[in-house]
DNA sequence: AACTCGGGGAA
DNA sequence: TTCCCAGAGTT
């Protein structure tokens, strides 16, 4: 069989098996671009199945391009909380304003529009051009790739940029003729369904017949790709500082900086320890430490104007990302006595209110905070607060052990 | 090219 | 444990 033969085979028996056992999924319901956009961005790094409950909140709460234009930028991360990678949240607003302001709104049939958008890279703007405007463009992602290297027993280490280039020339020439978005969402459903990482199950696959790997006995061995480095350890303490007389009930978060790992999402006030106090947090070390609690005293003094008093240990928790892996102590503490406002040096209170001032654009949002003596981007919350800022899952998981 | 950026499901 | 997922942006 020339290889000519094989490609025509596999595009019309992927093509036909697609068209057969699809599965309804909510971004299929139409071909509206808005709907497909944000399935893409959702999908990116994500399984189907995460992303559906997330998929179906999102646009029932922001249903059109210009709905998420105008909403609160907290709103929108609040909505993606616990998805992850979350300047996809904000890139996706920032390319929905674009959308409203350069395109009236109306998602444009243009590959190099779409592509130019912010978070629409490579895969994105293959998928959205072929799905919602049946574009004749490839759409390669670790599906595709996991699935053309076995087919044509190719063994470029796929971690490489260069090898998704080569792999796109391929599967663009693989394409149907008016089956684009069949096509390209046929390659990725094979991927997830048949032609699985780890397993592939090649009896029911639909292209078993042809496929180099499967002739050769190779389906396990490819594709080939470098593998990842461990996350680096990080260890930090974090302080829960429960509040008193009108904060009675609440504790003490603050808000992440705009740019960074998890960027303007709300946290505990925690810090990191450098290497030369590590052993601080060693498993063998007693859990009560007074240093640490100093160093968290201090820490909070510095950026708040407060004085806590700590209390204990509370919890221990990890959590791992792609490249960091935090481990973390939480201790509980309350307020010591006389320490609101007045108790903090003059110097310090006076900046913490010239700072608010500065960053708050809101003047009832300025005036509260100030009212409250704390820095703008510190906030007492209650059991219900949670649920209006947005918190990385690992904080969710410890307002869960503390409230619930 | 290497690093940054979450979180979880599956083996 | 390890892998990797409908990847993109930055350096």
């Amino acid at each position: 069989m020339t290889e000519r033969e094989a490609k025509a085979f596999f595009s019309e028996e992927l093509l036909a098996w697609y068209r057969l056992i699809k599965r309804e999924l909510p971004w299929r319901m139409n071909r509206d671009p808005y709907r497909v956009w944000v399935s893409e961005i959702m999908l990116q790094q994500t399984r189907v199945d995460t992303v559906i409950p997330y998929y179906n909140r999102f646009m029932n709460k922001f249903p059109t391009v210009g709905a998420l234009a105008e909403a609160p930028e907290t709103e929108v991360l609040k909505c993606w909380e616990g998805l992850g990678y979350y300047s996809r949240a904000r890139n996706l607003q920032a390319g929905a304003k674009e959308v409203v302001e350069k395109y009236g709104g109306i998602v444009p049939d243009d590959k190099a529009a779409v592509a130019g958008l912010k978070g629409v890279g490579p895969y994105t703007a293959g998928a959205i051009m072929s799905i919602a405007f049946n574009r004749s463009e490839p759409a390669v992602d670790g599906n595709v790739m996991r699935v053309l290297s076995r087919y044509f027993c190719l063994e470029d280490d796929i971690a490489k940029p260069r090898t998704r280039v080569g792999i796109e020339k391929l599967a663009a020439s693989l394409i149907p003729e008016g089956a684009a978005g069949d096509f390209n969402q046929a390659l990725m459903e094979l991927g997830a369904l048949v032609c699985t990482p780890k397993s592939p199950s090649c009896l029911p696959c639909p292209v078993m017949e042809h496929c180099l790997a499967r002739l050769e006995g190779r389906e396990h061995e490819l594709p080939v790709k470098t593998k990842a480095k461990k996350p680096r350890p990080e260890l930090r303490a974090a302080v829960i500082i429960a509040g008193s007389g009108e904060h009675a009930g609440k504790m003490l978060v603050r808000r992440r900086p705009d740019t960074g790992l998890l960027a303007q999402m709300w946290e505990l006030p925690h810090l990191l320890l450098p290497p030369e106090q590590e052993h601080l947090l060693d498993e063998r070390a007693p859990k009560e430490n007074a240093e640490l609690a100093m160093l968290l005293g201090r820490m909070v003094r510095e950026e708040t104007g407060l004085l806590i008093r700590p209390r204990g240990w509370f919890m221990d928790a990890d959590h791992v990302f792609s490249h960091i892996h935090w481990k973390m102590r939480f201790y509980l503490a309350d307020l010591g006595e006389g320490l609101d406002a007045a108790a903090a040096s003059a110097a310090s209170m006076e900046s913490a209110v010239a700072e608010t001032a500065a960053a708050y654009d809101s003047g009832a949002s300025a005036s509260a905070a100030i009212a409250e003596g704390l820095p703008p981007d510190y906030r007492w919350i209650g059991k219900e607060d949670r649920n209006v800022l947005p918190f990385p899952n690992l904080f969710v998981r410890m307002f869960k052990q503390y409230w619930d």
